[in-house]
RNA sequence: GUGGGUGUAGCUCAGCUGGUAGAGCGCCGGAUUGUGGUUCCGGAUGCCGUGGGUUCGAGUCCCAUCUCCCACCCCA
């Protein structure tokens, strides 16, 4: 009888154990992150009414989303986490205190080509705060030292937080005479970094019909470099042409103002004019972030300022700020640099026990004694040879391995082996469980998530 | 959605101008009784993506189809 060939869809990371684990603990590291700036953990469904999450409609969404019939329903899967944070806070408003911050880690789904770093499924890593009617520009400010911290946590040094104001080109733009066309020309310019000058010149001349010296224009704006200061200095000179281009500069000054205060070092921030964001909701400040040593991969972590995300569910304002980190990818870049470290401990247990006696209660017994310790514990009961089930402790990385036998028992011990150095030691139960505990501590305090951290400096 | 590639053992691939398949890694077993990771020896595994065509004969040439990959669009 033939077969079907198992096969997972291309753009959907399925990942064997040990990565898994590597997986989650990276989700760890930025749950316990999240939670230090007082956000609370948050889930949605990932199939919702088509019409919900196509409120907004039109445009990539429309042609991206995942969307079926079953029975009457027209159903979709979401294809971010913000869609469904207006939803929830627009339904729950009642039930919930702003300002709302809710951090929530989940699969979302786009039905496009996959492509390097590029997935249909993956998860995004999203943190956002509602207002009720009004939001202070701190929450914008505070956005980047959240970035910061949670990069660093997880062992990243070599990146970069690219800040903007969307009110800056808006306003810079309508000085020009070109306010309709502002959206467009964000769009191409943001590629300044990839086509160059050049084309995003010729990009702005031929399609979108701009006067040269207009092109030139914004091509001189938005390519001032270097540090903050200067580039701030240099924005004050276009000051009190345009009320909204003033507030934007206002809002990134607040911004650049307390990243001190909280803790951003220079190196990992700059104020970058090109990045908009494609995603029209965003308002005023927007965040991208790159690794430096990986800008082809483009940005694992964006977001920023909508004044009105939930418009299409209430009449209420709800003003808020949010980022998300695209996990997969950012895996996937880790992984496929060889950054996430292979030693360490993945393994599904501390301890594995090899009973060696007809009875297994006395191994039982000890497996149960050792859970009770909370050392993760795995009974090998499997009718294999001896060295096999230690082939297999071997391959799981399982550090510790216990034998219980005849003799052992006829002297009131266990033998204790460490799998990493071969030593054997033959100890009654509770020494055994000392000097178990002290060896996993050891590992824990050493274990980094990323390894060549040299290469991330 | 548009354009360009790819498809051979579980994985990475080799297979010259057509003569019914190979390597490395991995996997399994062995080197005597309760000791893995190194070494040595042995072993299994492929409808050569699918369907058709040319040919005495096709993994190798032609057509179609699917798949996956890359670029664009857009984006995490």
């Amino acid at each position: 009888m033939s077969k079907i060939t198992p096969r997972t869809l291309s753009g959907f990371m399925e990942l064997l154990p040990a990565q898994e684990q590597q997986m989650q603990r990276i989700q760890e590291i930025l749950r316990k992150t999240y939670a230090l700036y007082g956000f609370t953990p948050l889930d949605t469904p990932v199939i919702e009414s088509a019409d919900v999450l196509l409120a907004k409609g039109g445009g990539e969404t429309e042609k991206q989303i995942y969307r079926f019939q079953k029975g009457d329903s027209d159903l979709a899967l979401r294809f971010d986490l913000t869609v469904p944070l207006a939803k929830y806070v627009a339904l729950h408003y009642n039930d919930l205190s702003f300002p709302f911050r809710r951090y929530q880690i989940g699969k979302v789904y786009r039905g496009e080509r996959a492509q390097r770093g590029r997935f249909r499924e993956f998860y995004q890593a999203d943190i956002d705060i509602i207002g009720d009617g009004k939001l202070s520009v701190l929450n914008e400010a505070e956005i980047p030292s959240i970035i910061y911290r949670t990069f660093s946590a997880l062992g990243l040094k070599r990146f970069q937080i690219r800040v903007n104001n969307r009110k800056i080109l808006t306003g810079f733009y309508a000085m020009l005479g070109l306010g309709e066309k502002s959206g467009d020309i964000m769009r191409t310019v943001d590629k300044l970094d990839k086509i160059g000058p050049d084309k995003v010149k010729a990009s702005l001349t031929d399609t979108l019909s701009i006067s040269v010296s207009d092109a030139e224009e914004i091509l001189r704006f938005i390519s001032v470099h270097g540090g903050t200061d200067s580039v701030l200095t240099a924005l004050k000179s276009y000051l009190g042409r345009n009320e909204t281009f003033d507030e934007g500069f206002s809002e990134l000054n607040t911004v650049v103002q307390y990243l001190g205060a909280f803790g951003v070092p220079a190196e990992n921030f700059a104020v970058d004019l090109t990045i908009a964001r494609g995603l029209d909701y965003y308002t005023g400040t927007v965040y991208e972030t790159t690794l430096l040593d990986h800008p082809e991969i483009g940005s694992i972590c964006s977001g920023g300022r909508y004044d009105n995300l939930a418009g299409f569910y209430t009449d209420r304002a709800l003003p808020g700020v949010g980022i998300s980190i695209g996990l997969t990818r950012l895996f996937y870049i880790l992984g496929e640099q060889g950054m996430l470290n292979p030693s360490l401990p993945t393994a599904p247990a501390d301890v594995l026990i090899l009973p060696m006696t007809e009875d297994l209660a006395p191994a039982i017994q000890l497996a149960t004694r050792l859970r009770e310790a909370g050392i993760r514990t795995q009974l090998h009961c499997e009718d294999k040879k001896f060295k096999q089930k230690l082939a297999y402790a071997n391959k799981l990385n399982v550090p510790y391995v216990v034998m219980l036998g005849e003799n052992e028992l006829a002297s009131g011990v266990v033998t204790c082996k460490d799998m990493a150095s071969g030593e054997q030691t033959k100890l009654d139960t509770e020494a055994t469980i000392a000097r178990i505990q002290a060896g996993l501590d050891r590992q824990n305090k050493g274990a980094v998530i990323l390894e060549k951290r040299v290469n991330l400096l």
